[in-house]
DNA sequence: ATTAACTCTTACAGTTGTTGTAAGGTTAGA
DNA sequence: TCTAACCTTACAACAACTGTAAGAGTTAAT
């Protein structure tokens, strides 16, 4: 069954949108700010984040900005800052529905429906700032320019992506792609990596995956840096 | 500029919601329910509907349910009925979002905003009944399977799947694969027609294209027929 | 400055998928 | 039965993608 993650510190809170969702056929996940939230939402791999934004440690905005860049939701901001302007930055930042407590739970049960309905044909677009990447189909948005990346291509770019701004070990990559292969010539990340930076270059995206020596590469520029 | 169609019969408010939109820099188109209300949204292929449900004439959820099923949309409900059961209704026959009057303008923006983004994402789904055509990705499901068609099998799909349970003239399709060729052989289209047959045979659709000879092909069985 | 390890680039060939052509076979209906 | 309409199959051209190989360039420590 499909797994939600509720990020609230209000124990209280929690319990109650634990036994509301479990009711209705989810397995559920909480995870308070006092953890590694961040880390711990992607590991759980959630097929949608209920995310309240009054948490102590960390702020629920930078935890939308995070995941939507990382393409993980959809995201359900469910607070009690009933505020526009909360209301607007959520969803500016990427929060896909924005529901005020008290909330009946019909309601937020048939929000949560229509974003998971949403998201299954949605080609969601890895963000890094100045351009985006459908993972799905292997396209690159630059502005308002496209082109399209072979598997390979697609693979590396996702990996670089999602680790902004980490470095991306060679041999992580190399499993990724060749891991399961017989044998293949050790060159092999070079050249792709080589034909990748050419197709960046391509739409304009030129020097932006830095080689670091010893270790792998690494995605550079757009908003995060 | 994108359009936005808004149904909504009170004429204060429909001027009121226009000269906001206008302002943001959307093309604005206006329908009462006095009109043909279902045809008009079709024809004027907007890139989100305002809908009221409060009309007259037609019932604001059957025109959800109707653009829903031809994959119009987004539809952005905008009503004062605050009862939770309208919204519920009206998410599950189709709407996107579902505010209640008065809407802060900025409110009404940031939804319309969310919602054409999300859908600029989606890959819609032509559906047949009993399979499902992503005609953007040229992919076929057939229950938890699915297949990847080429372009031409895919542009051919396509022109079935909208005409079911019509008849598409073979000009019709030969003008659109290969209308501007130079020249081509005559049977062209037999041989991807044969083509096209065997590759849904490989998913289980067999017999579901039919030959109308001297007029056609057609698309048969599925929910329609 | 030298050197060795590391990285990049380019050309080539094999593979796969798509497409149009050509030739011949089959079917429907008068 | 006869013919126009339709179907099928094989073939070759083409493009995209991929891994291999060889050699060139770069970096950082000595």
């Amino acid at each position: 069954m499909a797994k939600i993650v509720i990020v609230e510190d209000d124990v209280y809170l929690r319990e109650e949108l634990e036994s509301i969702l479990e009711k209705e056929g989810y397995s559920v996940e909480s995870i308070s700010s006092f953890d590694s939230p961040l880390e711990d939402i992607i590991s759980a791999s959630p097929s949608l984040i209920i995310l309240d934004l009054n948490l102590p440690n960390l702020s629920g905005f930078q935890i939308c900005r995070y995941l939507k860049a990382r393409g993980i939701g959809p995201i359900l901001v469910l607070t009690s800052r009933n505020q526009l302007r909360d209301e607007l930055h959520a969803l500016e930042l990427g929060a896909d529905d924005y529901l005020t407590k008290p909330c009946h739970p019909k309601r937020l049960i048939a929000r949560i429906q229509k974003l998971q309905h949403l998201y299954a044909n949605m080609h969601i677009l890895l963000d890094a700032g100045d351009f985006q990447l459908d993972e799905k189909a292997n396209v690159l948005y630059v502005g308002k320019n496209s082109i399209s990346l072979s598997e390979n291509e697609g693979m590396i770019m996702k990996s670089l992506v999602k680790a902004v701004p980490s470095v991306v070990k060679k041999e992580e990559l190399f499993n990724q792609l060749w891991g399961s292969s017989e044998y293949v010539d050790e060159n092999i990340l070079q050249v792709n990596m080589t034909r990748l930076r050419k197709t960046l270059d391509e739409v304009g995206l030129s020097n932006r995956i830095k080689t670091v020596r010893g270790i792998g590469y690494q995605l550079i520029g757009g908003s995060y840096q």
